[in-house]
DNA sequence: AAGAATTTGTGAAATTTTTCACAAAGTCGG
DNA sequence: CCGACTTTGTGAAAAATTTCACAAATTCTT
């Protein structure tokens, strides 16, 4: 399945893309659907969906398009969603319940295990369904609970040491929350969800 | 200063970044900053920063790099961030009211000016110092306020709907949370932060 | 069953983005 | 003020990504 070949970046974030398209139109009872639909839906070139696809095997029918139960497990399966992943969260204030409470995650198979907190009135409670611990727990639960991503959602000044803590209990992904730029080690994977640099974006093409 | 060139999308979210580091430098009472010291920092090529902000203007001397303060200034200036953006945010639910309680946005000039909900029970209270109001009144607001910017929280099922009450009321750019691809007319700019699909991205490459 | 119509998968071409590499501009120490 | 350094700004080269375009596979129509 996957191949020698170097697969770009944008690619799978493409792939997630066409899964969400693929979600919409089998609402539509369609059992079919065609490179140049996906294409259409996404404001893309329809070639592109088919290179896209082709790097990870020949699902597509000549004169059919791809079938569209298999197409979304084909999918499910190169992003690894056919398996659960066990989450921490760290941070429980406003931005941090809002994930707990998150319908989103675990639909796809991201399963937020523990939530970890430094504010003694959170400890030992519940928050959607995930019990908060205390920070200092981190390392052993982590390592307990065999998690494996770290979500971090506490203010910018702590990050780093957060982001040391996880990384020391051996966690392997880090999403990260907090307005500031995180280093981490090479053989952990590091994603940045910055708020404030979507509305900067916008701000740029709003001011031209 | 805006130059006829095309500018990649991706050189406006490196700017943003840019900036980011230019904080922490400034931190460290640095003067000037080289552009391979900001690359390093970002871990990619120190030409590919002289050519971001050679699209801008000549802002570097040779043998000293870039003035801090300057840079951060001309930098400010590229993004728009010299002026305040009037905000509205649609949906003040978990999310929502985590992103109203946000500091970050506040500093660089984004002012949630109003928030939206249907539910009776949060309307004409106040979430972080913003009012919420019905969103029956969207469109009025949106015009008295001359709100430019619309934040969307809301569960994906209502999110075209919402999309098309603030285009409706002339809005000129979009910020989507909500799990679903929306369609705008071309004149609005519309982004979409889907949390689940940085999720997606890190599964794929644990998965390897 | 044959011809028309679709649509895939993929080399090749075009375009875009990144990196290289270096002249020119500026700094610094003595 | 000179010679050694440093670092910018930018053409040119390299690399990556997207688009084109078409043979081959498959379905559809009659």
């Amino acid at each position: 399945m996957v191949k020698k070949t170097k697969i770009p970046e944008i690619t799978i974030t493409r792939l997630s893309n066409y899964f969400r398209v693929l979600d919409e139109f089998k609402r539509r009872e369609f059992y079919n659907i065609a490179s140049y639909q996906l294409a259409e839906e996404m404001d893309i070139n329809d070639s592109q969906v088919r290179k896209d696809l082709a790097y990870f095997g020949q699902f597509g029918k000549p004169g059919m398009g791809y079938e569209m139960t298999r197409l979304k497990e084909e999918i499910q399966k190169i992003l690894g969603l056919t398996r659960k992943w066990r989450v921490a969260l760290v941070g429980v204030g406003n931005l941090g319940s809002a994930l707990l409470a998150y319908k989103g995650f675990q639909g796809q198979g991201f399963h937020i295990i523990a939530a970890f907190d430094s504010d003694p009135k959170k400890m030992g409670k519940k928050w959607a369904g995930t019990v908060v611990y205390d920070i200092t727990e981190l390392k052993s639960i982590i390592r307990k609970e065999r998690i494996e991503i770290g979500i971090i959602t506490i203010p910018a000044p702590a990050a780093q040491e957060v982001a040391n803590l996880l990384t020391k209990a051996g966690i392997k992904a880090i999403l990260n929350f907090a307005p500031v730029r995180i280093a981490v080690p090479k053989n952990v994977r590091l994603s940045n969800v910055d708020l404030s640099l979507r509305l900067e974006n916008l701000s740029f093409f709003l001011s031209r």
